[in-house]
DNA sequence: CGGCGTTTTGATCGCTCTCAATTTTGGTGG
DNA sequence: CCACCAAAATTGAGAGCGATCAAAACGCCG
């Protein structure tokens, strides 16, 4: 309750209540950030890792024409890169999309509680395997969907994971993607975002209106965009 | 020389000649697989860790109505799954693109040689990295770039990586792909990658013909297609 | 209340798909 | 070595989805 990062590994496998505490003492206070903020650079050198506690924030790149492509949304609990401080540079930057809290994790630390405690570094593959199932969605999504199953499919997958670190009430999620950032995601432009959007509200499957998501007819939307949700929480395997 | 996943670790950090001997001791026997095999199956259980020696596999899925999309191409030295054995099952198929020769890992021993060589398990972070930033990259392409651009930049990775694992001679790519296997891989159709490639083929920047990549004007061809390798070859950090 | 960013709607353009047919290539058996 | 076959490559014509350009309405925040 106290750490959305707690819950959400947690929740891949559950921890012992002495190994989270030793997780929790290593994760730094928690500090507030404002919305449009880039919490890394492309070309910086990476350094601590971040974990979203609350708010939204995307990966994503710059292209030489000016265009932005996003490429991952996170969510409170989610990682801004396990592994990614062996690299020189980071290679996209990651911004917050709403206002935010963030707490930083020394790599160090984090490595040698991991050498302590195998099952927190087994919660943290698994959550990096997800990161990675969701990348390669998102390719399926890009190449082989049409406007209308993308933006039905960006839907559902947000809802499930917010569903599951309990941002969905009465069937309702908190909305604060604009138009324009559902675009740079899904490589439409806002206004051709706009009438898929009219058009999944008209026909009753779903809605976005004052900052709020509603899925009317979940059947029909997972129909219509082909929408499978194992890639998202896969179970351990039994023994290892 | 004697196996590409060994080449391609030392590539990205140097280990000790033991820790290559070690590691090579639990790779097994080598075996020849023909083309459009399916190494792994969505569904399947995951079992040991597969590594392309000889030959290219591909990532895919099979949407509902019955198209393709592939996700990754795997040349020597790749490995299908380094963690994926912690899920309970595939989320996407693996197939040969060409006669292959793979063999295997069993997990548990890999894991025991991590837990005696971190270096090791650096070097195999690392490639796990790589691979992250090059499904990225294939999202930035989907999304923001147009046919010509998405044809020219697979090529240039595909080049870049063949470049990086000795399989370019004299400018020249042997190139396994059919137009068919690249429309699926970059959300078009094989006609319209036809066509891609006769514009490339006829502005001078590069050619497939009789199953070899030349890149006539690389220069050119990054500029058209707003190439930038560093993705694929990020440095180490200096220290830990 | 003013201003700016977002949402919404309309009209038109063009890139890529679809459908269709032909040519070329590569592999196989006689 | 050649005939044959299936798969891949190639080219053409036309249709459609999503982009672009433009403008108006809305909402939020200072």
């Amino acid at each position: 309750m106290s750490n959305a990062l707690l819950e959400k590994l947690h929740g891949y496998a559950p921890l012992a209540p002495e190994v989270s505490a030793k997780l929790e003492a290593i994760i730094s206070k928690p500090r507030d950030v404002p919305a449009r903020l880039d919490l890394m650079s492309e070309g910086d050198a990476p350094g601590e890792m971040i974990v979203i506690l609350e708010g939204w924030a995307a990966r994503y790149n710059i292209l030489p024409e000016g265009t932005r492509q996003i490429s991952a949304f996170l969510m409170p609990g989610d990682c801004c890169d396990l592994h990614v401080s062996v690299l020189a540079e980071m290679d996209h930057s990651i911004a917050t999309m709403t206002p935010a809290r963030v707490a930083t994790i020394k790599r160090a630390e984090l490595g040698a509680l991991f050498d302590a405690e195998p099952a927190l570094m087994r919660a943290f593959w698994w959550m990096q395997l997800v990161n990675e199932a969701t990348l390669r969605a998102w390719i399926v999504s890009m190449g082989r969907r049409d406007s209308l199953q993308r933006v039905g499919h960006l839907m559902c997958e947000l809802f499930v994971r917010a569903e599951r670190i309990g941002l969905v009430a009465n069937g309702q999620l908190e909305m604060p993607l604009t138009q324009i950032v559902i675009g740079d995601a899904l490589g439409l432009t806002p206004v051709h975002v706009n009438r898929v959007l009219r058009r999944l509200r008209l026909e009753g499957v779903m809605k976005i209106e004052g900052g709020t998501l509603t899925i009317a007819d979940s059947g029909k939307l997972a129909r219509i965009t082909g929408f499978d949700d194992t890639y998202l929480h896969r179970r351990l395997q039994r023994a290892a």
